[in-house]
RNA sequence: GCGCCUGUAGCUCAGCUGGAUAGAGCUACGGACUUCUAAUCCGUAGGCCGGGGGUUCGAAUCCCUCCAGGCGCGCCA
């Protein structure tokens, strides 16, 4: 709010696009300051500090909004000082009314964004990796509904992989009792999950068991075939299992996610995609389009390409850098479909699936899901997909097939949709040495961390991970907990672990770093929340009744309340920006900075001063009525930041 | 071999488009609760920003190079 209107003012003085602000070395040289002058000095070729005076000169003429005063220090550095009262008085009753309106942008967005993420295997329980993708996903849709834009998000299942087959192959013949061909009856193979146990839990296990035996048992090599086949031909009784098991394990995922505060729009299943012919329409419009090639000679001889660079020799030989999404014995590779996927994403097919309600979430919204057996999206009034932007997240590992995807609309003349095509990448969570050896991983002394793998079964699962949480915040609390505030708690504090970090950071998994409830962590964010409401509500208590006026405003503010302020007033620019460059940990950093300030306010409100008054018992009926204010602005404004975070609003804990 | 990413305090990490004396948290040590919540706050200690070269008035930030680590380059998904 500041910031801009310097910016501004400066723009227009100096007719430069951008104005960078800093913060000076020294408060007492300024709240604000710009070296811009410095950068101007060699185009305009005049010596930076001449510039600076003159700019300082047309300023004084007339401020930009908020600053009282600007001076310049050699060599050029302008400083801008802040009439923080005068500040104070337009931004506190802003917050005080618009409350959870504030600082979100008035215009409705017509661009629809589509953001996809989780996309877990349903062949297994979900492991921490994989809720760094949901947090990360979850939180962007967040910022992109705050800034008004119409938001759709879906979990894509990938239901007709291996992974499944090889957890269907590992139920039925991997353990007696056997399946045995022909039989409809498949409770006995049901019966193989422990009452006690988690059907993801189970699998869990049973994935990683199967991995291991299948390397040395061609039998079993032979039944996943077998199994394979089955399910694509849809055959009985194989694949309903294999798709009442996919449902059974999505239903446990959603159940772990919901534990975060994750929920979704619409379920997207792979069998869906190929069952309504998305490929067909795809591969057509490849054709017409001219993007694809039949390869009639050389290593992709037979294999519908897309041309990428061609052949290379490299030092292990002749290889092709083309994308093959037609294999030589006519079936489609992965590309291939999920080509086809972001077509329909954009609305750039005119096939569509059918559609039926999974059930409630418990953010009390219906969540859909593609089915073969359900409703057209006209019959539904409700059109799914039909993009403006597109934004997928998933690792880093996938940044090479994603780039083919966007590369090929790009070949196919979807130039827009290609650059709307976005990948939210991301680095991946590894574990440490101490947290593999926990897990009872295989020693790698040498390394520095430890991949996850479904394979293997080495992996943090997401539900005892939050379980841990919860017990650590319990255990960490000097009064006993309401289990839903160890809950809300445990939320807050692993989103914020898997938020924090930058998108090129890999998270090293440590219990300790991980299970930490003071200082950097989502517990600061909720415990600095609930201390404001706690004012409040004491002061309510007391029957301290004060309400807003300009004369409340104090003639000068003090450090704490002067930096409480500026932070407030950021909110907005922070999810702007957040918004812009998807990086969630500027919004984490953010809400820390937010909560810091407000608790140095609290515990210091007179810097330097040997007393520190509680709010409530000031007796200056004006300054109290300034501190509260500042309290309910903060409550306000840290409870935006943490819905956009995904994170509950505790009251008291 | 080619491509992408990372290297900042003992540890885990920030550092937005180049700006003045590089910041947090954890750890260690010393202080502050009869009070609005001490899961907090204040103080002390801790740094050739991987090495070297360059561009610039100015570089953790941009360019080149080297070193170290991670990932990707399938008729897998």
């Amino acid at each position: 709010m500041i910031r801009e209107g310097v910016a501004e003012a400066l723009k227009n003085i100096l007719g430069v696009e951008e104005v960078p602000l800093n913060i000076p070395p020294q408060r007492e040289m300024g709240d604000f300051s710009s070296a811009v002058c410095l950068s101007l000095a060699k185009v305009k070729r005049r010596p930076p500090m001449e510039i600076a005076k003159e700019v300082v000169e047309q300023l004084k003429a007339n401020f930009p909004p908020y600053i009282q005063e600007a001076t310049l220090t050699p060599p050029g550095y302008l400083n801008f000082k802040v009439d923080w009262p005068k500040f104070a008085k337009d931004l506190i009753p802003e917050i005080l009314e618009k409350r959870d309106l504030f600082g979100r942008p008035i215009q409705v967005e017509k661009e629809k964004v589509f953001v996809e993420h989780t996309s877990v295997n349903p062949n297994k329980a979900m492991h921490i990796g994989h809720l760094r993708n949901s947090v990360l996903g979850d939180t962007v849709a967040r910022v992109f509904q705050w800034l008004g834009f119409p938001t759709e998000v879906c979990n894509y299942i990938d239901d007709t992989g291996v992974q499944v087959v090889d957890v269907v192959t590992a139920f039925l013949y991997l353990d007696p009792p056997f399946f045995h061909e022909g039989s409809a009856d498949l409770r006995p193979i049901w019966a193989k999950v422990p009452e006690n146990q988690p059907l993801d839990y189970f699998c869990w296990d049973l994935y990683a068991r199967f991995e291991d035996e299948l390397e040395r048992n061609s039998s079993l090599q032979e039944k996943r075939e077998e199994v394979l086949h089955q399910i694509e031909r849809g055959e009985h009784p194989v694949a309903p299992f294999a798709k009442e098991l996919s449902k059974r394990i999505v239903q446990a995922h959603l159940g772990t996610v919901g534990e975060l505060n994750i929920h979704y729009v619409l379920l997207n299943w792979e069998s869906d995609i190929i069952r309504q012919g998305f490929w067909q329409e795809t591969l057509e419009l490849l054709k017409k389009r001219g993007a694809l090639r039949l390869e009639t000679e050389g290593p992709n001889e037979g294999c519908w390409v897309v041309p990428f660079g061609g052949i290379v020799e490299t030092s292990d030989g002749v290889k092709s850098l083309d994308k093959i999404l037609v294999r030589s014995n006519g079936s489609v590779t992965y590309t291939g479909k999920d080509i086809a996927y972001q077509l329909w994403k954009f609305g750039l097919l005119k096939k569509d699936f059918l559609y039926s309600s999974w059930g409630l979430q418990s953010d009390g919204r219906v969540l859909w899901t593609t089915d073969r057996d359900g409703e057209t999206s006209d019959l539904l009034h409700h059109q799914f997909g039909h993009a403006n932007r597109v934004i997928n997240v998933i690792d880093v590992r996938q940044s090479y097939p994603q780039k083919v995807v966007s590369e090929c609309l790009r070949q196919m003349g979807f130039e827009k949709e290609a650059e709307q095509s976005i990948h939210l990448a991301y680095e991946v969570v590894n574990l440490s040495l101490q947290a593999a050896r926990i897990l009872g991983a295989e020693e790698t002394e040498e390394k520095r961390s430890v991949a996850m793998s479904g394979r293997s079964g080495t992996g943090v699962k997401a539900m005892d991970f939050i379980e841990m949480v919860k017990k650590k915040v319990v255990e960490k609390a000097d009064h006993p907990l309401e289990e839903n505030v160890a809950s809300a708690l445990a939320t807050a504090a692993i989103r914020y672990y898997l938020l924090k970090f930058t998108l090129e950071s890999q998270i090293i998994f440590d219990f300790d770093e991980a299970l930490k409830t003071t200082g950097d962590t989502g517990v600061y964010l909720e415990y600095a929340h609930a201390r404001a409401c706690s004012i409040l509500r004491k002061a309510e208590e007391r029957e301290i009744v004060f309400h807003w006026g300009k004369e409340a405003v104090p003639a000068r503010l003090t450090e704490t309340e002067r930096d409480l302020a500026e932070v407030l007033s950021r909110f907005n620019s922070v999810v702007v920006r957040t918004g812009k460059n998807l990086r969630m940990s500027q919004l984490t950093e953010y809400a820390f900075d937010l909560a810091s300030s407000f608790t140095n306010f609290y515990e210091n409100p007179d810097p330097g001063s040997d007393v520190q008054t509680p709010f409530i018992h000031l007796q200056d009926e004006n300054l109290r009525t300034f501190r509260l204010s500042l309290v309910r602005a903060f409550q306000i404004v840290m409870g935006n930041t943490l819905g956009l975070l995904g994170m509950p609003k505790l009251e008291r804990i």
